[in-house]
DNA sequence: TTACTTTTTGTAATTTTTACAATAAGTATT
DNA sequence: AATACTTATTGTAAAAATTACAAAAAGTAA
């Protein structure tokens, strides 16, 4: 690392503001991006393998460092667009880490987001990095570089949090979903089976999962109704909340 | 804001970490910690007035730069001491504020913190910018710097979703109380009153709040039993949680 | 028509939450 | 010492939510 002139620093006030503007600071702050994908019986998480050092050979999340005209939201939707090619992705921040140590060569401050995506829709040509991308199950982590590990255990202990109280199967499940189908996702975040019934009775609370007139079709069995999401209520009930 | 020179990212790579190490980026990362004050009947957050331009004379949250070889959370931990002279501070990540025009003199991506004190041990004169820092009710808070508050809406949310299950009352209360005083804890945080029999009940569920065979004096009522934090039996509880 | 599969509804036991009351145990006053 | 008063502490019954489990409904397949 670079040495660090401290005089750019002022110390005699404690506010950041009267730093003046063209000090340069030797850090840099990136995002990186936990993306949980949805398909299989396990959950899984995307990674890259990395082809430079440090860490060369280890997987990794994948991120990129944030323009300096950009938000940090908007960063993390930059990268993740890149990375599935779906345009209207739902994430959310988790967490930044800044330990001085979590990377080798430098200062590099990260801020977490995670997002959750119907491994389906997902196409890895669409990303200019995507021959290096693999999901793995959160299960069957492979060693990972830098504080990484940290990131996705931090990543899906919030993902969880989240699964019961907030929507995040919008836009990964089908559009008209069965309540079958909307179980089976719960299942999977949570590693964890639902009795039937009862789940039912749980989302009937849901006032935002609306039952629609349409069944399912060409199943060897007795088709389910298909319920959707009602955006515009659920954003109206967040607002008064 | 001094022009960026692009020419220092590197875009056939999206890793941060194949950036030469010696780049220069003209931002500068700083914290902003919420102090919440426990004591009076609302809940106060302490804010410093500001003596320079910009935002001169208007309220903002006491925080600092990151210096270059410290943690994140040390640097929340050494502001915050500094603020409030108490040593063992709890106090925990919030979100970070990364908007570009956030600032209007230049890029300057923020971490909150938040942390809740008792408002008798708090010692202004021991911070050297103390003679400005004044207690605020989060119900009638001044205008504010910056997106400050933006930060200090979002910290409330969150410490009032720790408050159930998170001890936050713990180094805020005294060392041993009585349950009708954490109730006044429970009750000035979520600004909401609970009923004195259903509050003990759900009090015991909570195992690491133990009952001591030490009683209440010179009160000229009934003395109520003292409980005092078992920190042991709570963090074991958390490792396997 | 029957077997089979899944959806959908129901139900009773259990647990948790809530509202409210009764009792206990001190101090202060007469 | 007796009484009033205040808060602590315990109790209790109704209501609500959760759970385990079963039954009925509605389709396909043979």
């Amino acid at each position: 690392m670079a040495k660090t002139n401290k005089t750019l620093r002022r110390r005699n006030e404690y506010q950041i503001y009267d730093v003046p503007i063209d000090s340069f600071f030797e850090l840099a702050f990136s995002i990186d991006c936990v993306v949980f994908g949805y398909g299989k019986k396990d959950l899984q998480v995307l990674l890259t393998q990395r082809g430079a050092e440090p860490y060369k050979g280890l997987w990794a999340l994948p991120g990129d460092l944030v323009y300096p005209d950009e938000d940090l939201d908007t960063s993390a939707g930059r990268v993740l667009k890149a990375l599935t090619s779906l345009p209207d992705l739902n994430f959310e921040q988790v967490h930044t880490f800044g330990a001085v140590d979590r990377h080798p060569l430098g200062r590099v401050v990260t801020v977490a987001y995670y997002a959750i995506v119907n491994m389906k829709g997902f196409n890895p040509k669409a990303a200019f990095w995507a021959d290096k991308a693999k999901w793995h199950s959160v299960k069957n982590l492979p060693k990972l570089a830098f504080d990484h590990r940290d990131i996705i255990d931090y990543s899906y202990k919030k993902l969880k949090e989240s699964t019961m109280t907030k929507p995040l199967w919008n836009g990964v499940i089908e559009e008209k979903f069965t309540l079958t189908q909307l179980q089976s996702f719960f299942e999977t975040v949570l590693d964890k089976k639902f009795d039937k019934g009862n789940f039912r009775k749980k989302i009937d609370l849901f006032q935002y999962v609306k039952e629609t007139e349409e069944f399912e079709k060409d199943v060897p069995y007795r088709p389910s109704r298909l319920f959707k999401f009602d955006k515009k209520l659920y954003q109206k009930n967040e607002e008064s909340s």
